[in-house]
DNA sequence: CGGCATCCTAAAAGATACTG
DNA sequence: CAGTATCTTTTAGGATGCCG
C-alpha cells in the first residue's frame, strides 16, 4: 500500500491534482507574494478555494507560509526548496503548453461549442 | 477571448487536467494498445471514464483511434505526433515523481490519516 | 470486444458573509 | 488583510446494463 501510485506521473498527481495548485506553483516560482497578491495572479479563485490550496502545498511540504503576526495581517507565500524543485520538472510541460499555444486554443474553442450539446462524435 | 490561458501551464491543463489522461498518455507513450490492453494497464477505471477521456483525446488530436472494423470488436490507441510530444513533456515531470516517491508516499499517507478531522469515508 | 446510455455519489470549486 | 464558515453549484468519476 501506500505509495499506490503506478508511476511518477500519479505520484505528482497526487499533491497537484487540483485546478489551482500548478498555478500557485507557477507564480510562486518567480517570486515571494503576498496572499493578497497570489489571488489576483492566480486570476478568478476564490478565497475559500486558494485558502485552501495553499494550506494543503504547505501541509504537503511545496509552499512555505510566513506569517508576519501583524494588524492589518501580512503573510508571505513562497516556494520550499521541494516545492522549487518541482516548478522546476513543471519547466518542460508549460514551455510545451506555450509553444503549442495555437493548437491548444482552437481545440479550446472546438470544445467550447460543442462539449455538451453535441459530444465530440469523432467520426473519425 | 478563448485562450485565457494565462500560461503555458493552464493551456496543458485544460487537455490534461482530468484523473485519468496522463496515465493514458503515459502508457500509450511505450507502444499501442487495445482498449482492453489499455484498460487493464492503466488501473481502475471505468469503461464509461476510460472511453470519455480517451474520446476527448482523440478530439484533441492527442491520440489516435484505429478502428479495425471486425466482429468482435478490434480498436487500438496510439499517440499522434502531437500526443507524443506532450509525452516528452511528461516525462520530466514523471521523473521528479518517481525520483521524490518517497516523500510523495508520505505526503500520502499524512494527508490520509490527518486531513480534515476524518478521512474520506469512503469504504471503498 | 469495445463501446455508449443512464443513473448515482463524492469531491471540487465557487459565492457570500463574517471575523481576528 | 488574510483568512474561516457555510451553503450551493458543478464536475468528475464510477456501477451497471445494453448493443453492434
Amino acid at each position: 500500500m501506500t505509495h499506490p501510485f503506478t508511476c511518477g506521473l500519479d505520484a505528482v498527481l497526487f499533491v497537484m491534482g487540483s485546478k489551482w495548485k500548478p498555478l500557485i506553483v507557477y507564480h510562486l516560482a518567480h517570486r515571494t507574494l503576498r496572499y493578497g497578491e497570489l489571488r489576483r495572479s492566480v486570476g478568478k479563485v476564490s478565497d475559500k478555494v486558494l485558502a485552501q490550496q495553499l494550506k494543503e502545498l504547505v501541509a504537503d511540504g511545496i509552499v512555505a507560509r510566513r506569517d508576519f503576526r501583524q494588524i492589518p495581517p501580512h503573510v508571505e507565500y513562497s516556494l520550499t526548496p521541494f516545492g522549487s524543485s518541482l516548478s522546476q520538472a513543471l519547466t518542460q510541460l508549460c514551455e510545451w503548453g506555450t509553444h503549442h499555444a495555437a493548437e491548444l486554443a482552437e481545440i479550446a474553442e472546438r470544445s467550447a461549442s460543442g462539449t455538451k450539446g453535441e459530444p465530440v462524435t469523432s467520426a473519425q
